[in-house]
RNA sequence: GCGGCAUUGGUGAAGUGGUCUAACACAACCGGCUGUGAACCGGCCAUUCACGGGUUCAAAUCCCGUAUGCCGCCCCA
């Protein structure tokens, strides 16, 4: 018997562990400043919520979910993202009713399900950090959501980003726009891939995104949706992008970018960035505003704008760039006990210490010295405290700084300020290293 | 779902049909060494080369299938 992990799912532990909690923390704590809170919703929903909400002509929900029959033989699916689920969960709790505090502003992370072909930087379980906020309609909001999106990456250190924006217009402006994308196809479609033969039927938006070399060319050619955007629409759009212009934000306009759900109206964008190593791990970001989606499945008409970031894809490029090196990974203190008789007091000891606060570990079992202090060392321990015999008699311990190697004898009866004072160089050091970041 | 490449111990890997009961290195563990992490020395560490089948006197090495990984397509975070 070896077994091995379900494919394309991996499990998470050790200094990967440590790196994407970190990348979740700093989201989350941006997410924070920008006034969201945080909601986590079932990995599992109906999956009428997936087909109305992310929408039947989204390759995601066509031919990617984990659906199935529960034994009450409801069909039931894997969230292959977290918006419709979220929205779900706004209706069903009525959120938008409770004192009338919109506009909603949620952040969620979590697993996300998606049957596709495992490889580099995407996973079948995969983890999303996203945002949504529900319940107001303005441009304002589109580009505050979008700037928090290139803030909270900014916070982790990045600063080659690229962000790709566009507008898709309001439902009317869609329609025309897809009427003559329609047109214009029509006549080219024999000389155009198969699945472009589906999507100009299913939806004629998506034959933009098409890779094949041919089909590109013909697609140059296309109408522009900004030819169609409804006025409203258009001066929205340059609202939104003169709010991030004026915060000094870069942005590049791309008329090709029209995302992959169907709940998607008006601005949408996406973030990338190549690992300073050149490699692509692809979108680390995308999102926008919807119009329809909270009535769509059963709310309100209220509008939300929203994005979700592939917590593997910003972890891998993080750490290709070396952001997340010194992560502070280890443990204060490690006791080491010398002999065995004194295992029970250093046991006692460490109890002690850990209810001061420090973060300590000692072997529990009795060995060499030198294996002792390799524990120590393992486990990332700035500090050593050797106690034997004769120092528990006299009442001190040994601490040693595992850095410098200096070592003093401390009073075990003031335990409380010899820490405080023996770890003061390291809190500060900790707290430069955080204001650098910022 | 389609196409390409890959898969040797905890790790990096050598090995392209017999000399492989798989080199070398690192790590781990034990001991030399029962109060300070080193160095040194000794020991130990894959009867087995992802899994299943086939070819052959002989296979880690060739062939087929399966699984997984990576790359491209598709799609997306």
């Amino acid at each position: 018997m070896n077994f091995q992990p379900v494919k394309g799912t991996h499990d998470l532990f050790g200094e990967e562990m440590i790196g994407m909690q970190y990348v979740i923390d700093v989201l989350s704590a941006t997410a924070e400043l920008y006034a969201y809170k945080r909601i986590s919703t079932p990995v599992l929903e109906y999956t009428e919520v997936f087909s109305r909400g992310t929408g039947g002509s989204s390759d995601i929900v066509r031919k990617e979910m984990y659906t199935f029959n529960d034994k009450g033989d409801r069909s039931v699916t894997m969230r292959p993202e977290f918006t419709a689920g979220v929205v779900r969960s706004v209706v069903s709790n009525k959120m938008y009713a409770e004192g009338g505090d919109l506009p909603l502003k949620l952040y969620y992370h979590g697993p996300a399900f998606r049957y596709e072909r495992p490889q580099l930087g995407r996973y079948r379980q995969f983890h999303q950090f996203g945002v949504e906020e529900i319940g107001i309609d303005s441009p304002r909001a589109d580009a505050e959501c979008i700037i928090m999106a290139m803030q909270s990456l900014y916070m982790l250190g990045f600063k080659n980003l690229r962000l790709k924006i566009n507008s898709i217009g309001d439902e009317e402006s869609r329609n025309n726009y897809r009427n003559a994308l329609k047109e214009y196809f029509s006549g080219k479609l024999d000389e155009m891939c198969e699945d472009c033969h589906e999507r100009i039927n299913l939806n004629p938006l998506r034959i933009l995104d098409c890779k094949v070399p041919h089909d590109q060319e013909i697609a140059k050619g296309a109408p522009k949706i900004k030819d169609y955007l409804s006025e409203a629409s258009e001066s929205r759009f340059y609202e939104t992008l003169s709010i991030i212009n004026d915060l000094g934000i870069e942005y590049e306009l791309d008329d090709s970018l029209v995302r992959g759900l169907d709940y998607y109206s008006e601005v949408v964008f996406e973030i990338h960035a190549l690992s300073d190593a050149g490699v692509d791990y692809g979108a680390l970001c995308g999102g926008g505003h919807y119009g329809g989606l909270v009535k769509q499945l059963g709310g309100p008409d209220l509008a939300g704008v929203g994005y979700a970031m592939g917590v593997e894809r910003v972890y891998n490029v993080a750490k290709d760039d070396g952001l997340l090196s010194e992560l502070d990974t280890g443990i204060d203190l490690y006791v080491i006990p010398v002999g065995e008789e004194v295992l029970d007091d250093v046991f006692n000891i460490t109890e002690e210490i850990r209810s001061l606060g420090f973060s300590v570990d000692n072997p529990l079992v009795s060995g060499k010295l030198g294996s002792a202090f390799k524990k120590a060392e393992r486990r990332g321990a700035k500090f050593a405290l050797i106690l034997g015999e004769d120092e528990l008699e006299r009442g001190v311990g040994q601490l040693k700084n595992l850095k410098t190697k200096e070592q003093k004898e401390i009073d075990l009866n003031d335990l409380e300020n010899e820490l405080d004072e023996a770890m003061k160089p390291f809190d500060e050091q900790e707290h430069h290293h955080h204001e650098e970041k910022e």
